[in-house]
DNA sequence: CAACTCATAAACACCC
DNA sequence: TGGGTGTTTATGAGTT
C-alpha cells in the first residue's frame, strides 16, 4: 500500500490535477520537477538559479532568520546531495514497515492542538500520511536514532539536514536487485525519486556554480562590462571574498568614485591610480568606517561579492565625479557583482551624481557624518540622497549620454530615466515617480509608470532586479516621514543616543547627526556614522527580503506549487523533521527548499504556513523549543483523514459513476430512439459493467473528475516504460539506474506538465499522452532516460537507450543502438518552451519531438498555476491567489475540451482504485484498458494510491475536534518538551471557529 | 446556490 | 521596542 500511495503521489504532479491530487502527493513530484529542470537545463536558467538561488537568495533574507535561513539554504545545498540519501532512507524505511496499520497510534496525543480545527488544512496526502505514520511510528519505537528525523541537528541552524544516506543505498541497491520485475519497485518509493533527485541536484548545483560564473560572464557580463571583463571576472570570481571586503575596508573613505576605483583596482589593474584606495580619514567616527564596518558585516554574506562603494558626500564632490564615477560603474557592475549578486546581472551602481546640494554638504573630513536628506540602501551599496530630486536608472558604463543619479547597471529592464526621487513640499515628504516602462515594485506593490508614491522610511522599492530600500534619517520621533528640514542638530543628538541603541539595526545606520547641518538650501539632514554605532553592526542589518523580478527566478521556480500548504507542511515535516519536530523557522527552510518557489515569491506564505500548522490538526506541537514551539504530524489523525477521504472519494466515483451511467444510459436511448441505430452498444453497457466498459472506453473519450487513477495509471505506465526501455543496463549499476529512472521519470512528468501548463493545459497531460500517443510518450521517456544518464554519469554514458522510433509499440523498444547521441535533454528541453508549434495531432505523430501543444487538445485548459509574484507586468502587486492562471497562453482552450478531458482524466477510480488498485473495483473497467502486463499490477500493487480526490465532505468525526471553545491558550506552558499537548479533549466541538467544520 | 476547502491577510496576544 | 510565533478572524476564490 504504502509504496503504492507514495509514488502515486509523486505522480501526480500534473498541473491538471484537482487540489486534492495536490494534496496528496504531488509535492515530491514538484520537487521532483523543480529539481529535474535545473538538471535538465543547464543553459541560462540553471544559471541563473543557481546563481540566484544561492547568492541571490542569501543576500536576500531579511529577516533574522534570513541570516539562519541563508546559512540553512547554502547548507542545504550541499547538505542536499548528502541529504538526498536520507530521504530514501527515509522511504526505505517506510517499505520496511510497511505495516499501514500498525501505525496507528502515535505516541502523541494527537489530537488536539490549540486551536482550530482543522478544517482547512486537512488535505494532507492519505497515501503518504499512511506511510508517513508507519514510519513513524517505527521509527520513534523502533530506533528513534535512525529516524529520518534527526536530520535536523541543531534547531538552531534550522539547516534541513538529512542523513543517513547508507540506509538509502542500501535500500536502494536492494530494489535494484531486483531485476525487472523488481525493478518496479525502483518506483516505488518516492525517496527514491527523491533521492535520485536529490542528488541530481546536487551535481547541478555544482555543475551550475561552476557555469553560473561562466555564463554570467558570457552573458551578462560580457556585454556590460565589455573591457575589464574577463580579467575582473576572472579575478573577481576567484578572489576570495576577504580580498574583496580587505580592499574594501581600505577604501572606506574614497568617495565614491575611489571606492570604484578601487574595486576596479583590486579586480582590475586598469584603474587608474587616481582612485586609489587610500583612505583618508577614515576613523573610526568617520562615515567610511560605518560604512566599512557595514560592507564588512554584509559581505560575509556575499561571498564573492565585491563590496560596493560607500559614498560620501563630501568626497563624491570633492573628487571629479564624472570620469570616475564611470569607470568605477562600468567596470563594478557586472564583473564584480556577478558573483555576489545571485540574481542580479547587473548590479546596481551608484553614482553620485555631482549633486547640487552636496556642497552643503561640507568637506570636512573629519566628520564621519554624511548629510542627507535620505538614503538608498542597494545590497551592495549606498545611496544618499542629498538633493532634492535624484533620478534613478539605467546607464552603462560608457554611455554619458543621459545623467542618472543612481545608476542601476545596463539592465535593459530598466529604463534611462526609470524613476526620481523628489521632495514635494506640498505633501512635506519624499516621492518616487514612477517613469519607466516596466514600472516598479513599491513594498511590495508594482506601481506603474506614471505614478507616483509617497515615499516613508524604510520603503522597499525594486527597480527591474535591483531591490533597494528607502532610509530616512533616523531622527524620528516625529514623523519618519519627512521633511528634509526635519534632521536638527538637537534631532541629532537625539538620534545619536538612538544610534547607540538601536546598533542592532544597521540599516538604519543610525547615523547620528552631527551638529552641523549643511545648512545650505534645504537643510540637510545628516546623518552621523559613528563608529562607536557602526560597531553594532554586528548583524549586517535586514535587508529587506528582496523582490524578485521574473527574470531573476528561474523559470522553473516562477510558478507556485500546486500543493497545498497542508501537503507541503507534511511533506516537508516528513522529509527534515526529527522526532522533536521542527521549528517554524526550519519549516520555513524546508519550504524554501523543498519548493523555490518559495525564496522568490514575495512574503506572505509564511502566514499561510502558520496559519495551517494552527489550524489543521494535522500538525501538533510536539515540543518546546526557545520561541516557540517544534511541529510534528499527527499521524493518527492524518491517517484518518485519509481514510475519510478515501471513502468520500469512492462514494463520490461511485455516485460519479451511476451519474454517469445514467447519463450515458439515457443518452444511448436517446441516440436509439432518435437513430435507431446502434441500439445496444453502450445501452447494455448502461448496466454497470457497461459503465466500467465506458469508463475505459472514456478514457479517451470522456472526461471524468477525479484523477487518482489516471494518474495511477499513468504512473504505472511510465514506469514500466522506463522499466523496458532501461532492461539493457550496459553495466550500470541498480542504484545508478534506480536514479537514472527516478530522474527520468521526473523529468518526463516536469517537462510534460509544464509544456502542458504553458500551454493552458489542464488536466493531465500524461495520462493525456499515455492513452493518445503512447509512442510519442515513450520518446520522450527516452530521451528523458538519456538525458538522466547522461547527467548520472556526467556524460559517461550519453545513450542508455536508443530513442525508439515513432511507430514503436511501446514496449518492444529498448535500447538499439543509438541513433543519434542526443543528448538527452534536448527532447525535454524544448518542450517547455514551450509553445511553438502547436500542432497537430499527438495521436499519431511520429516525430521524434515532444510537443506539448499538441497535448492542449486533449485537455482543457483550466487554470493554472499561477506564476509568481514578482512579475513586472500586472499591475497590483498580487498576491497570487490560487489558481487563477495567468496564462493561458496559448491555445485556448477553451475548445479543446471535448475530447480532452476526458480522456485523461477519467478517473472513476480515484477512490475505488484506491483500494485495489487495479484490479477491483472500478477498474473493472480496466478490463479493457489495460493491457498492460502484469507487471503493472505489481507495480500497482505496490503503488496503491491512495489518494483521493475528491472530497468533500466533511467527515468529522472522526476525531476529535478539539475544541475549540477556549482553547488558545493552552496551558501549555510548562512543560518541556515533550509532548504536551494535548489539551482539551474532544469533546466535540464546536468550535467555533472555525468555520467549517461541524456543525 | 449552499457547503466546503484553501489561500490570504491581518489583528492580537505572547514570549524572548 | 521589535520580531518571531501562534491563534483567530475575515474575506474571497474555486469546487462540488
Ligand atoms: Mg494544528
Amino acid at each position: 500500500m504504502e509504496a503504492a500511495s507514495d509514488t502515486l503521489e509523486n505522480i501526480p504532479l500534473i498541473d491538471g490535477t484537482s487540489q486534492e491530487i495536490r494534496a496528496n502527493h504531488s509535492i515530491p513530484s514538484d520537487e521532483i520537477r523543480d529539481k529535474s529542470n535545473e538538471n535538465n537545463d543547464k543553459t541560462e536558467t540553471d544559471l541563473k538559479k543557481t546563481s540566484l538561488g544561492q547568492n541571490s537568495t542569501a543576500s536576500l533574507f531579511n529577516e533574522t532568520d534570513n541570516a539562519i535561513k541563508q546559512d540553512s539554504e547554502n547548507i542545504i545545498q550541499t547538505d542536499v546531495k548528502t541529504n538526498t540519501t536520507e530521504q530514501d532512507s527515509a522511504d526505505d524505511i517506510g517499505q520496511k514497515i510497511q505495516d499501514p496499520d500498525s501505525r496507528k497510534e502515535d505516541d502523541n496525543d494527537g489530537k488536539d492542538t490549540i486551536g482550530g480545527d482543522e478544517e482547512q488544512n486537512d488535505s494532507l496526502s492519505s497515501g503518504n500520511v499512511s506511510k508517513l505514520h508507519n514510519k513513524k511510528e517505527i521509527s520513534t519505537q523502533d530506533e528513534p536514532e535512525q529516524n529520518i528525523t534527526k536530520q535536523l541537528p541543531e534547531p538552531d541552524d534550522s539547516n534541513l539536514e538529512l542523513h543517513d544516506t547508507n540506509l538509502e543505498h542500501d535500500d536502494f541497491s536492494k530494489l535494484l536487485e531486483f531485476d525487472s520485475k523488481d525493478d518496479h519497485e525502483i518506483f516505488n518509493s518516492k525517496e527514491i525519486l527523491e533521492h535520485a533527485i536529490s542528488s541530481v541536484d546536487e551535481q547541478n548545483i555544482a555543475l551550475n556554480k561552476e557555469t553560473d560564473d561562466l555564463i554570467r560572464e558570457t552573458t551578462e557580463d560580457i556585454p556590460s562590462l565589455p573591457h575589464f571583463s574577463s580579467p575582473s571576472l576572472s579575478s573577481i570570481k576567484e578572489e576570495p571574498s576577504e580580498t574583496n571586503i580587505s580592499t574594501k575596508t581600505k577604501i572606506k573613505k574614497e568617495n565614491i568614485a575611489h571606492s570604484e576605483a578601487e574595486e576596479n583596482n583590486v579586480h582590475n589593474t586598469e584603474l587608474p591610480k587616481t582612485f586609489e584606495i587610500t583612505n583618508p580619514k577614515i576613523d573610526e567616527n568617520t562615515p567610511a568606517s560605518i560604512i566599512f564596518e557595514k560592507n564588512n558585516l554584509l559581505y560575509p554574506k556575499r561571498k564573492n561579492s565585491l563590496t560596493p562603494v560607500m559614498f560620501q558626500p563630501h568626497e563624491l564632490v570633492s573628487t571629479n565625479p564624472n570620469t570616475t564615477v564611470n569607470s568605477a560603474s562600468s567596470t563594478r557592475p557586472t564583473s564584480g557583482q556577478g558573483n555576489w549578486d545571485p540574481s542580479n546581472n547587473q548590479k546596481p551602481v551608484a553614482l553620485k551624481s555631482p549633486s547640487i546640494d552636496q556642497q552643503s554638504a561640507f568637506p570636512t573630513n573629519e566628520q564621519p557624518t554624511i548629510f542627507a536628506y535620505a538614503r538608498l540602501d542597494f545590497q551592495s551599496f549606498t545611496f544618499y540622497v542629498q538633493t532634492l530630486h535624484a533620478i534613478i536608472g539605467r546607464r552603462s558604463e560608457n554611455d554619458f549620454t543621459h545623467k542618472v543619479d543612481v545608476n542601476l547597471g545596463p539592465s535593459k529592464s530598466i529604463s534611462r530615466r526609470h524613476a526620481q526621487i523628489f521632495y514635494n513640499f506640498g505633501t512635506g515628504r519624499f516621492e518616487l515617480s514612477i517613469i519607466g516602462k516596466n514600472g516598479a515594485f513599491v513594498d511590495d506593490v508594482f506601481v506603474e509608470r506614471g505614478n507616483t508614491v509617497p515615499l516613508k522610511n524604510k520603503t522597499k522599492i525594486q527597480i527591474g532586479q535591483i531591490p533597494f530600500q528607502f532610509i530616512l534619517p533616523e531622527q524620528e520621533k516625529g514623523q519618519s516621514s519627512a521633511s528634509p528640514e526635519t534632521f536638527e542638530p538637537a534631532d541629532i543628538d537625539i538620534d545619536d543616543a538612538h544610534a547607540m541603541e538601536n546598533q542592532s539595526g544597521d540599516e538604519d545606520v543610525k547615523i547620528p547627526t552631527l551638529s552641523k547641518k549643511a545648512g545650505k538650501l534645504p537643510p540637510i539632514p545628516k546623518r552621523k556614522l559613528d563608529k562607536s554605532t557602526v560597531k553594532k553592526e554586528k548583524k549586517p542589518t535586514k535587508q529587506p527580503k528582496k523582490v524578485y523580478t521574473i527574470d531573476e527566478i528561474p523559470v522553473e521556480y516562477r510558478t507556485k506549487p500546486t500543493f497545498s500548504y497542508s501537503a507541503i507542511l507534511t511533506t516537508c515535516i516528513r522529509k527534515y523533521s526529527s522526532e522533536k519536530g521542527m521549528s517554524l523557522s526550519e519549516i520555513y527552510g524546508g519550504i524554501r527548499e523543498l519548493f523555490p518557489y518559495y525564496k522568490y515569491c514575495p512574503d506572505g506564505w509564511q502566514s499561510s504556513v502558520r496559519h495551517n500548522l494552527s489550524l489543521n490538526k494535522s500538525f501538533r506541537k510536539v515540543s518546546k523549543e526557545g520561541k516557540g514551539w517544534l511541529w510534528g504530524l499527527d499521524e493518527d489523525y492524518i491517517a484518518e483523514r485519509e481514510k475519510q477521504k478515501k471513502k468520500q472519494a469512492e462514494v463520490a466515483a461511485a455516485k460519479a459513476e451511476a451519474a454517469q451511467l445514467r447519463l450515458e444510459q439515457q443518452q444511448s436511448q436517446k441516440t436509439k430512439k432518435s437513430t435507431t441505430f446502434n441500439p445496444s452498444r453502450k445501452s447494455n453497457a448502461g448496466s454497470n459493467q457497461s459503465i466500467s466498459q465506458t469508463l475505459a472506453a472514456n478514457r479517451a473519450t470522456t472526461k471524468k473528475p477525479s484523477s487518482g487513477n489516471d494518474q495511477q495509471r499513468t504512473l504505472k505506465y511510465l514506469q514500466e516504460q522506463l522499466m523496458i526501455l532501461t532492461k539493457d543496463r550496459k553495466g550500470l549499476s541498480k542504484q545508478v539506474i534506480a536514479n537514472i529512472l527516478t530522474q527520468a521519470l521526473a523529468m518526463t512528468i516536469n517537462q510534460v506538465t509544464q509544456a502542458a501548463k504553458n500551454k493552458g493545459i489542464s488536466g493531465n497531460p500524461l495520462t493525456a499522452l499515455m492513452d493518445k500517443n503512447p509512442q510519442h510518450l515513450n520518446i520522450i521517456l527516452a530521451a528523458a532516460v538519456n538525458a538522466a544518464t547522461a547527467k548520472i554519469t556526467n556524460g559517461q554514458i550519453k545513450q542508455l537507450v536508443s530513442i525508439p522510433p515513432p511507430n514503436q509499440p511501446v514496449t518492444t523498444h529498448i535500447e538499439r543502438p543509438n541513433t543519434s547521441s542526443s543528448k538527452v535533454e534536448t527532447p525535454l528541453s524544448p518542450s517547455h518552451a514551450d509553445t511553438q508549434n502547436g500542432n497537430p495531432d499527438l495521436q499519431k505523430e511520429e516525430d521524434g519531438s515532444f510537443d506539448p501543444t499538441s497535448l492542449s487538445r486533449f485537455f482543457q485548459p483550466r487554470q493554472q498555476t499561477k506564476t509568481t509574484p514578482p512579475v513586472i507586468a500586472p499591475k497590483p502587486v498580487v498576491p497570487h491567489k490560487r489558481s487563477h492562471d495567468e496564462s493561458n497562453s496559448g491555445s485556448s482552450s477553451g475548445g479543446d475540451t471535448s475530447s480532452g478531458e476526458g480522456s485523461s482524466s477519467s478517473e472513476s477510480d480515484s477512490g475505488s482504485s484506491s483500494d485495489s488498485g487495479s484490479g477491483s473495483g472500478s477498474d473493472s473497467e480496466t478490463s479493457s484498458s489495460e493491457d498492460s502486463d502484469e507487471e503493472r499490477e505489481i507495480i500497482t500493487k505496490k503503488i496503491r494510491v491512495d489518494d483521493n480526490s475528491s472530497a468533500q465532505d466533511n467527515d468529522d468525526d472522526d476525531d476529535d475536534d478539539e475544541g475549540s471553545s477556549g482553547s488558545g491558550s493552552e496551558a501549555e506552558g510548562s512543560s518541556g518538551d515533550d509532548d504536551d499537548d494535548d489539551d482539551e479533549d474532544d469533546s466535540s466541538g464546536s468550535d467555533g471557529n472555525d468555520t467549517t467544520k461541524d456543525n
